[in-house]
RNA sequence: GCGUGGAUGGCAGAGCGGUCAAUUGCAUGUGGCUGUAAACCACACGCCUUCGGGCUACGGGGGUUCGAAUCCCUCUCCACGCA
C-alpha cells in the first residue's frame, strides 16, 4: 500500500495548497491534516490510551532523547518496541533528539551544569560527528549522532521517524545558521544511509519505518529555501519543517512557512514540528502541511488553561481554570462542546479540582483540549475536502 | 483562683533590642507556556507616592531605651496543668 495518499490533489492555479490525505502505517491510518499530540516519554500525560479513539487522537509523538535517557532504547527493544511497551495503540512518530540540542542546551551554547564531582561542563557539545548531551537532571552523558539516533529510533520502533537535526537557536547569526543548516543536511544524508543499512539488519524494523528529513535555515529566507529544496529532494518518505516557534513572533513563524511553502513536496507528507496554535495551523495547512505536533494543548491543560473557542479560525480563546471567579460557575468550560468533560462537569467543579490539585482536574482539562483540537482538525478536513480552504 | 505557655500581615507560622513593612508556605492577583527538564515558571501581594520617599503596623494600654514585633508592667483573650 502506498505510504501517503492525497485525496484531493490541489487544483493547479489554486492559491491554497491545503489537502486531505491518509498516511498508512503498520499501526493504523492517519487522516490528514492531523494533530499529533506529544507523548514524550511514551505517555500522553493523564490520558489512558483506550480513550484516544473517543477523543479523536490518531497518532502521537514520542521523544528519542527522553526515552534513551529512561528507560533506554534497549529496554524498549527488549519489550518488542514502543508499541508493545507503551501500548498507545496508534501510529507513532518519534523525534530524533535534535530538538534537545536547543531546548536542553540553552540556545546559545553557553549553558553549563555541574556534574557529580562539582565540575562545570557544557550541557551540549556539537561537532560534525554529532552532539554530546548531558541530561540536566542527572548529569548522565548521552552521545547522539545521526547513526545513533537512527539506531535508537529503530529500537524504539515508531512508525514515522525524524532525521537527526539541529534546531538552531533563535537569534543565531547568518554564518552560524548556514553552517548548522548545512551540517543538518549532511546529517540527513547520514541518517538515510544508516537507516537503509540497518533496515536490512536483523532485529530491527519488523514494521516499516518512514523517515522524515528536516528543513532548517533559521530566520534567513535564502537559507530556509535552500534547505527546503535540499530536504525535499532527498530520498525520504516524508519532509518536516523544523526550527520554528522557538522564540520568534507569530509573524516571523508565518514568514518562515511562507518562504518554504513553494518547495514542499506534493507526493510526501509534510510535518510541521512544534506548531500548535490554531491560527498558525490554519495558515500552515494552506501551505500544504499535513501533520502538526505540539505540546500546547496538553501542557496548557495541566497548567490550568483550557480552550473555549467561539471560532475555529482564530487562535483559540482560553479559560484560566485557576481563577477563583469560576468558583460558582455552573456551566461547562465551553457551551456546546461535546467532549466528556463539558458534557459532565461544571467549570466550578473543575476549578475546585485544580485548586485542590486533584488528579482528575488535569485529566478533564487535557481531555477537553485534545478534543478541541480533534474537532478543529475534523473541521479542517471537511472544509478542505469541500474546497473551502 | 493559682501556675505555665501563647497572642505577628487573608490563613498557617518565623523573627525575639537596630540591617523588619517583617523569612517561608498556603491563599489571592497578574503574566507566560507553540518538535515537554513544564500537573510548571516568573512577578505582585499594608496604605499613599512627584518613585526619592512618606505614613500606619506584630492583641489593648503604659513604660525602659538614642532605637522595641523583640525587654518590663498591666489589661483582655486563648491553651495546658493544678485546685
Amino acid at each position: 500500500m502506498k505510504f501517503f495518499e492525497v485525496k484531493n490533489p490541489p487544483a493547479g492555479g489554486k492559491k491554497s495548497k491545503a489537502r486531505v490525505g491518509v498516511i498508512h502505517t503498520a499501526h493504523g491510518d492517519i487522516h490528514t491534516p492531523a494533530f499529533v499530540p506529544v507523548a514524550t516519554k511514551g505517555t500522553l500525560k493523564t490520558i489512558p490510551p483506550r480513550e484516544f479513539q473517543e477523543i479523536g487522537v490518531e497518532v502521537a509523538f514520542v521523544n528519542t532523547f527522553h526515552l534513551v535517557a529512561h528507560p533506554g532504547a534497549k529496554v524498549i527493544q527488549k519489550f518488542g518496541g514502543i508499541h508493545a511497551y507503551a501500548k498507545l495503540g496508534i501510529p507513532l512518530m518519534s523525534d530524533s533528539a535534535g530538538f534537545q540540542v536547543f531546548s536542553l542546551g540553552g540556545g546559545d551554547s553557553q549553558k553549563r551544569i555541574k556534574t557529580h564531582e562539582g565540575e562545570e561542563v557544557p550541557v551540549k557539545k556539537i561537532s560534525e560527528e554529532g552532539v554530546l548531551f548531558r541530561a540536566p537532571r542527572d548529569g548522565k552523558e548521552i552521545l547522539f549522532t545521526p547513526e545513533l539516533s537512527m539506531k535508537y529510533q529503530q529500537q524504539i520502533g515508531a512508525d514515522l521517524i525524524m532525521a537527526f537535526d539541529e534546531c538552531i537557536y533563535h537569534g543565531a547569526d547568518y554564518q552560524y545558521t548556514k553552517q548548522a543548516t548545512e551540517r543538518t543536511h549532511r546529517w540527513l544524508q547520514r541518517c538515510i544511509k544508516a537507516q537503509k543499512k540497518s533496515a536490512s539488519a536483523k532485529g530491527y524494523g519488523e514494521a516499516k519505518q518512514y523517515l522524515y528529513g528536516i528543513i532548517q535555515g533559521g530566520t534567513f529566507k535564502d537559507l530556509r529555501q535552500e534547505s527546503a529544496k535540499f530536504v525535499a529532494e532527498q530520498a525520504t518518505p516524508g519532509v518536516a519543517i523544523g526550527g520554528v516557534a522557538i522564540g520568534e513572533t507569530k509573524k516571523e513563524i508565518r514568514e518562515q512557512l511562507r518562504w518554504v511553502a513553494p518547495y514542499l513536496p506534493e507526493d510526501k507528507p509534510v510535518h510541521l514540528l512544534g506548531i500548535g496554535q490554531s491560527d498558525d495551523i490554519l495558515d500552515a495547512v494552506r501551505y500544504g502541511v499535513d501533520t502538526f505536533d505540539c505540546v500546547e494543548p496538553t501542557r496548557l491543560a495541566r497548567n490550568g488553561i483550557v480552550y473555549c473557542s467561539k471560532s475555529d479560525f482564530e487562535q483559540f480563546a482560553r479559560v484560566d481554570l485557576g481563577a477563583s471567579k469560576y468558583l460558582k460557575e455552573k456551566g461547562p468550560i465551553q457551551k456546546g462542546c461535546r467532549c466528556y468533560t463539558c458534557q459532565n462537569f461544571s467549570l466550578s467543579f473543575i476549578h475546585h479540582l485544580f485548586k485542590e490539585r486533584e488528579l482528575l482536574g488535569y485529566y478533564l482539562a487535557t481531555w477537553h483540549n485534545l478534543y478541541s483540537f480533534a474537532e478543529f482538525f475534523r473541521n479542517l478536513r471537511e472544509q478542505i475536502a469541500a474546497g473551502k480552504i
